[in-house]
DNA sequence: CGGAGATATTTCAAACATAAAATATTTATG
DNA sequence: CATAAATATTTTATGTTTGAAATATCTCCG
């Protein structure tokens, strides 16, 4: 120990830092969260876990297994399960059984539910560019270049 | 109307740009938040929102009302009313009356309540600095103050 | 073929979350 | 003082959400 072992500020910082880093991010991602759900309430009376699920099906037109949609989604196994059975029986998607395999199903939108998607999503995009037009295109970019790093490393992870 | 009236790409693209960012934003909270929480629920046995609210009294030795509570934490009225039920249940926080106004609680932590959040804190901060641990303090900074400005002008907003 | 282990989904209990209604108390106004 | 409006919290109903256990099916190895 020399005479000026006083812990360096730099080191406790840099946490600190993150620490603060991380309370921003999920203020911000609550934020816009809390946004998107109220108003997909009020103009479409959906709820966002459902339109989370109708965003995925909605890019992928062979449809996708519940273990797909749970991944994606990073929600949990059963919890899928009970949002398909409210869209369902609102007849916005529907189980499919794949031949090949009988312990799964494949889950599609139906016509109904991807017209009806079309409308919501046009409307949630536009909400999402109010809700962030603060952000000009480079720094966009760069939000998007930053946060990247962040969620890819993490797959061969600790993740259950 | 020009002959070359194509849909010009920037003004279509910033609209997508603000939308994959909130995507990328949105599972980037994700991630860290369902790995911080299954770590707390491991190692310390507590839940996520649970902490969260610990963390609030943490910084606050005078107490905070359960109204205080919700907007910081931006959750429902409702919702602290059962975090603070179990937490108080295991003793961990107490309700005190004050004298002035009857109609609100005095939400502490108790020593007990105090002494756990300590330990738990330092893992916590831990952890996160390990998951933010590809941001170094540029990075941080410059993170930080994007997002800042997101979460600031929404005050006035249409928050319900 | 037969069974062990892996995979896909559902079911279950407990906790979280919201919005709206109900209750209790305070404050403002006449 | 009386009462209407505002504030603080709880209660209620509904809908996630998780993690663990249960069920069904598939795959692989002997």
């Amino acid at each position: 120990m020399t005479a000026n072992a006083k812990p360096r500020p730099a080191a406790r910082s840099i946490s600190k830092q993150h620490l603060r880093l991380w309370l921003r991010l999920l203020r911000a991602a609550r934020l816009i969260e809390s946004e998107l759900r109220e108003r997909l309430r009020k103009e479409f009376a959906i709820t966002l876990p459902q339109f989370d699920v109708m965003a995925a099906l909605a890019r992928k037109d062979d449809g996708m297994t519940m273990t797909e949609l749970s991944r994606m989604l990073m929600v949990s196994n059963g919890n899928v399960t009970g949002i398909i059975d409210r869209l369902a029986a609102e007849k916005l998607v529907l189980r499919q059984a794949p031949a090949t395999d009988r312990r799964s199903f494949i889950v599609r939108l139906t016509p109904k539910g991807a017209a009806q998607f079309a409308v919501v999503a046009k409307a949630h995009e536009g909400w999402v560019d109010e809700l962030l037009a603060d952000f000009d295109a480079t720094q966009t970019e760069d939000l998007i270049q930053m946060l990247s790093a962040l969620s890819a490393d993490r797959h061969g992870g600790t993740q259950s």
